[in-house]
DNA sequence: TCCAAAAATGTAGTGACTACAACAATGGAA
DNA sequence: TTCCATTGTTGTAGTCACTACATTTTTGGA
């Protein structure tokens, strides 16, 4: 599968664009942005924007496949797991990584734009529904029991819903601070107790 | 608290354009009924629909409160009852309302109609939060721990997804049929597992 | 009968988004 | 190298939800 020129330019065009509206989004809030701002930032034409993303928000949420992570998960797991226990892991994995030392300002500048933004806290709605069908699809493939899945990944989506403003509530703006460690342990104890609820209440 | 004749005119123009609006969008879809027709229909400007109401979507959901149901069962809930009885039988009475001889078409076509919308799905979404931010805020009047009821809210508003979506597939469109009962039975069966599980998760 | 508050209207504009036609860059064939 | 068909880009015109604001109409009460 190689990439011609033509194709090349393109992503490279696309990416541009996405890299400098994420920068605009991030600076003065994702509503304070005109779709005609960005172009300009970009030097394209408005048009050229709306080729390469169906809508504004697809602009700031441009990372295929972070919300495939828990249906991964699953998929990838041995097949006697307890998908809870896969879930819980995935998901204590992914937090680790956004605690990680460069990450969490930028993550907490994202989050916080979303927060400030009803179309942005509108699009991870939908994403999370999205979230919601491919991993009921991915439990479904191990398991025939349907009503069952749908619920897991409803409870995970929730679960994931709750420690999220967990985490923006409990974590300090600077990765540096000792009180990072504190607010860390904290989490990964509402993590545990989160889940711990889930794998009773499905056991 | 009298309301003058001034005030009842109002309420009358407001009720008028709901709705004639509601019969609109559920004739031919949310999407391809426009502000400006529902207002040519209700015969007032364009200006007066968004006087009474801030959105398109609230033109739809126009009935404060419903939302509010199961925060308002905990309310009125003795001190000591466990909060999932008092949910799950909250959820259940309103089901059986649904069910009842007039209301199940009518809800059918209901929820089709944001099915078909994306812009209602979202508001769905939406108003979904908002029910768990005051079930959170109702639970918090009763038991402090916080994590925990607002976990208890997440998994409510979840299972109350999930069954919503067993709702529409299980049910048949006419209330007549012998097979209502059938799908009604199989519809409590699910009611009853997936609040088991809520209830032993946080036992 | 007249006045002040409030409801309804009209006008003008913004911003996301679509349809579509014209244009320009490019990869490959002759 | 030249020519063509493809495809990415651009510009134009328009729709629709929604806002700001000034104007007009209605209405309850003095």
């Amino acid at each position: 599968m190689e990439l011609g020129r033509r194709e090349r330019k393109k992503q490279q065009t696309r990416q541009a664009i996405s890299d400098v509206a994420t920068t605009l989004f991030l600076e003065r809030g994702f509503d304070a942005v005109t779709v005609a701002e960005v172009a300009r930032a970009a030097d394209v034409a408005v048009q050229t924007v709306f080729n390469h993303f169906p809508a504004k928000e697809d602009l700031f949420f441009d990372e295929p496949g972070w919300w495939a992570g828990p249906a991964r998960a699953i998929r990838e797991a041995p097949a006697d797991a307890d998908p809870v226990d896969v879930l819980e892991a995935q998901y204590l994995a992914e937090t680790r990584d956004r605690l990680a030392v460069g990450h969490l300002a930028t993550w907490k500048q994202f989050v916080r734009t979303i927060e400030d933004s009803p179309a942005l806290k509108a699009r991870r709605r939908l994403n999370a529904d999205q979230l919601e069908v491919t991993l009921t699809e991915a439990l479904d493939e191990r398991s025939p029991d349907h009503l069952r899945n749908r619920l897991i990944a409803a409870l995970y989506a929730a679960a994931q819903k709750v420690l999220e403003e967990r985490l923006m509530a409990v974590l300090p703006d600077d990765a540096s601070s000792a009180e990072l460690d504190r607010a860390q342990a904290a989490l990964e104890h509402a993590i545990a107790q989160v889940f711990a609820v889930l794998r009773r209440g499905l056991a």
